[in-house]
DNA sequence: TAGATTGTTAATCGATTAACAATC
DNA sequence: TAGATTGTTAATCGATTAACAATC
């Protein structure tokens, strides 16, 4: 399995060359794309070469290829659908989170245990947790996220797998254990913001009054 | 700097020891903690014999001093009050997420530029952008939330750092650089789908039909 | 050609793991 | 005491960085 900090860093790559064709550009070099990623450039070139994304000596990459180049790796394919489980804040947010669709990624149905949540008229249609198995098979799916309480977690991630889903990003605050057949990546909001907490406190102790 | 990797392990181990401790467990061993986590049992003594987290050869750890300690080296002080910018889909979610008030986490006021979103009454006021200057200066806020669409991100990133933020966690999906000033914790939603979906294509094609 | 940047190799750095002596 | 687990040291592993030859 390839490091996975490389890859967010190939997104990353991918996300500002994006920008940079927004922009009229047609050429970056490794020192561009490291400054706006906040690496050194030797560490872009070297995860280039890594997936041999290739530039021209001297003149550096040309945005549009890199483009290509690395949404050939990633694999940027046809539409996925996600289902979600868990309508509740977060939940909701992230189905009506507007930066998904153009990745090509779409929430297809959400499932929520509570029967007052159900809205199956809905543009995308709210269904009672019951039926999450059948829809996971009826529509392929393979990548599910979880908004649910921590206490319902661990349940609703062993149903998921059940029912075939290979990759699930987790918000509820619990790590949810990755194996063989289900990838996992955990995201604890609680987490994220205590570490920055951390830091800041520590790193004043260090120099005092900055 | 300490390993940012080893910090949120850290958390980790607390979030897992006060579940024990809720359960009444009186000890656990590296190898609990470990399996809980997600790591090896030789991980865990390291991480904690870095921050002087001794436990009893032979009896293991006692959950409460596991959680005492390592709420003294991340530094479980008073209420660590916060801002949010950007009165969005996921500002909304997070405004009302339960989870960061145990941990002595209070968002204490949002901060929006559109003045149809200002609600200086609502139980955590939602107060127009042009203010958010004064409001760090006089409630000594360090930590500061950006949910705000990509582009207006570096703008508001300036504005937060000017009034004296310490540090950030950034939802926006363009990565805000850190500096000696401000630390910076990017969580780019996309992407953490995305890489998901990227491992489990490729995992697939290691091994078909497992 | 001269200059600048890539692509790659080798060196460094740091984190994880293994192993085992200490000890409860 | 015998057995089991910690705590730590040394070995391994992998990722980042430095440096520079290749070359546009």
């Amino acid at each position: 399995m390839q490091n996975r900090a490389r890859i967010v860093r190939l997104f990353r790559y991918r996300n500002v060359a994006r920008k940079l064709k927004a922009l009229r550009y047609i050429r970056v070099f490794s020192e561009n794309l490291a400054d706006a990623v906040g690496v050194t450039s030797a560490q872009v070139r070297k995860d280039f070469s890594l997936f041999s994304i290739s530039g021209n000596r001297r003149g550096g990459y040309n945005v549009e290829e890199v483009i290509k180049q690395i949404e050939m790796v990633l694999g940027k394919g046809k539409l996925q659908k996600v289902i979600l489980v868990g309508f509740g804040n977060i939940g909701r947010a992230l189905l009506r989170y507007p930066g998904f669709e153009k990745d090509g990624i779409k929430i297809a149905a959400a499932f929520d245990i509570d029967p007052a949540k159900v809205n199956r008229e809905s543009h995308i249609p709210v269904l009672p947790l019951s039926e999450m198995g059948n829809y996971v098979e009826n529509n392929s799916i393979q990548i599910g996220i979880i908004t649910v309480p921590d206490y319902a977690a661990q349940q609703v991630f062993e149903l998921m797998k059940s029912a075939g889903i290979k990759g699930i990003l987790n918000f509820a605050p619990i790590c949810l254990q990755e194996s063989e057949e289900c990838i996992v990546n955990n995201i604890n909001l609680e987490t994220e913001l205590e570490s920055i907490i951390y830091y800041v406190k520590t790193r004043k102790k260090r120099k005092p009054k900055q």
